[in-house]
Order: C-alpha cells, then structure tokens, then sequence
DNA sequence: TTCGTAGTTCGCAAAATTACGAACAATAAT
DNA sequence: ATTATTGTTCGTAATTTTGCGAACTACGAA
C-alpha cells in the first residue's frame, strides 16, 4: 500500500500567493498604502499618486480587487474604491502566521 | 514655486513589493514554508514536495534567493537551503507595519 | 443635442514569468 | 576511465504581466 503523495499545493498556499501576487508590484503597493490612509479614495486621487496612465492604474486597481483586497463602488461620476476590510485582515493573519513559523524554530544556517 | 511631484515610487514600497513578488507564487511559498519548518533542507527535499520539474525548482530558488528571503550553501554533492533570518525578519515587518495601517484608521466603506 | 468629466475597456507591443527536457559541471564511487 | 549522484544552466515555448493610446460608456450640464 503505497502512500500517494498530493502534488498539488495547499489552499492556504494558493491564498496567500494571490494575496503577495497582488501586492507585488510598486504602484500597487503605493494604491494599498493610499487607501489605507485615506477615506476619501476616487479614483482620480489614486491616479494623481501614480506615475503611470490611467488606464494603467484602472488595470491595477482591477487586480487588486479581484485579489479581494479592495473594493470599488460607483459614485456618478467617479468611482470610489476602498480597502476591503476583511480580506484585509485576512491577508495581514495569513502574512503573519507565515512568518511566524520561522520564528519557532531555531535555523540550522542563521 | 512650484511643488514638484516625485512620481517614483519609493523604497519602501518598491521594497516590500519585491519580498511581495517573490512570495507570489504557490511553488515559492511551499518553499518558504517548507524551509521555515525544517532544519535538514536540501535541494533534493524541496523538489520533492513540489509537483514540479527541478530545473523550475532551481529557477524558483533563484528568485528566492535574489529577493533575499533565502540562502543556499554547497555541501558536495548536495546544496543545503535556509531561510535568510535577517531578511525575513525584515520582511516580516514590512508586511506587518504595511497592514497596520489600516487598523490605524476608521474606514470609509467598510 | 452637444460637450465635458470620470473611468473602463480594447487592441496592441514589449518584457517578464513559468515550465520543461537536455546538456552540463563537480564530485565520489567503481 | 567510467559511471552515478546532485543540482545548475541553456535553449525554447507558452503564457502572463505591464503599459500605453485610442475608443468607448455613462452621466450631468450648457
């Protein structure tokens, strides 16, 4: 009886890959920080931030909220994004319990 | 006088979105978590967790290791892996000062 | 109706990422 | 000298990402 091995990667490894894809780049982070410090967040505000064009920050912004870490709502006529709070907080659990394995061990290097 | 804007992004950010990059894979954050839990972590271990073929595996390893989150070692034959613990734990608080912020604030949507 | 504002979507190009097998290097064992 | 082990590097292909301008949508105002 052979053990199968599941090849395959976790749930909770794909969930976080998505979360650092989306914030792996530095006009996105500049987008999250914005956000995260502001309340008032059209999208004119975030593209004024940016040194990229507007349809260059639309495509960000859509990436960012597909990641489930904004939201966007439609404010005639402008668009109001925010942070989405829970994924959010469930990105910053998912950062922290990942980091914090290392820190129960004791390294074999360093 | 006028203000003028730096439209580049800055350090900070650019750097977080590197160590955010180089997590934005399920390959890579099997890695990391592999290494983080483990002492013995030679390159032979790591490809066999993963369902993938070793030249990706060496090439992902590459890109850990240029962003700084890893380290590797040659110990004929075999090559020994760690967890750089510096810039984890540089990293570490990267992300957990980034979603901090948030917290900081009372949101506008959510 | 026509115009202006605010963003999104489209179409495209350039670059980067992901993945693989094959070839290679370095060493140890036969 | 040949072979086996352990990984890396090379060459290549397929896909994704990044970025832009232009075209488009939706709405309100003149």
């Amino acid at each position: 009886m052979d053990v199968i091995k599941n090849k395959e990667y976790g749930l909770d490894q794909e969930q976080l890959a998505r979360f650092a894809k989306a914030m792996g780049h530095p006009a996105r982070i500049t987008i999250l920080n914005y956000l995260a410090s502001m309340d008032s967040c059209y999208f004119g505000e975030i593209h004024n931030e940016l040194p990229i064009a507007k349809a260059t920050v639309s495509q960000h912004l859509k990436e960012l909220k597909d990641a489930g870490l904004i939201q966007g709502e439609i404010e005639t006529p402008k668009v109001k994004y925010c942070i989405n709070r829970d994924n959010w907080e469930k990105a910053q659990s998912y950062f922290a319990t990942f980091f914090a394995l290392k820190n129960e061990k004791i390294s074999c290097c360093n």
